[in-house]
DNA sequence: ACAACTGTACTATGTGTATAATACAGTTAA
DNA sequence: TTAACTGTATTATACACATAGTACAGTTGT
């Protein structure tokens, strides 16, 4: 059963989107693989706290992005293979590497700055 | 006055926090100073194609954080001294890095392969 | 003085997100 | 079989964001 205690909700960000990563992120970080199980809607909602419409759509997002099977009436697993794990890592790695380095930069950081920043916050 | 040539929209954030953080941006890389004169609601509007209420909202936030000085009928200007400057210099700088190394430890990383990727992505 | 700009305010509309409350049909296990 | 779960669908409400259009008063330079 696929894990969400360590999720944490930011505003901000829609819902729906922050259950995606963290779900894309686990398949990355190889906490989820093909064939797992997740907690239903309705269970899910209740452990964030978060209303069933909303873990639909997050759901109805990961079905059409392929990477979960779901059946009326049955479970929803995980439907993962080499080819999506990678591309969801390039695609995630990507996002997230980019958007920092952009950031510094436009701050004015050298690369030592920034590499000197992000192993200062490795540790906390 | 305030260059935003180099402004560009991504979606899923709202627009009025990018301009925003643009601004604050280049506050903390020291290319907008105290004093200096912003594009009038109207201009910037024309110039990123953007609704003048969305300006709007934008400078109203830098107002109520009092980063810029508006009077009826006249331009309006940063407002800023060091304290001001420090501030936003830590609070993006907290941010950013503290938001792309949760990330990338979700994802598994190391510490090492963390550097190595932003190393990587700094040239391009 | 006056024209052209400025900031500011207001109403209205459309879209996306999140919520609440129901409902129905398919599955699974006792 | 049947009770309890499952996915799926629908309607309604509320809020934030972005747009469009209009209006009015303050300033600035000629």
């Amino acid at each position: 059963m696929i894990s969400f205690e360590d999720f944490i909700s930011v505003d901000g960000i829609p819902i729906y989107l922050q259950i995606l990563r963290h779900i894309k992120r686990g398949v990355v970080a190889g906490a989820i693989q093909n064939g797992d199980e997740l907690p239903s809607r309705r269970v899910l909602s209740a452990l964030l706290g978060i209303n069933p419409n909303t873990i639909q759509k997050a759901y109805k997002a990961l079905e059409d992005e392929g990477l979960i099977e779901s059946r009326a009436g049955a479970k929803s697993y995980m439907s993962l293979d080499v080819d999506k794990t990678e591309k969801i890592r390039i695609q995630l790695l990507e996002n997230d590497v980019g958007s920092i380095v952009s950031s510094l930069k436009q701050m004015g950081l050298s690369k030592e700055d920034a590499v000197s920043l992000i192993e200062k916050h490795w540790e906390n």
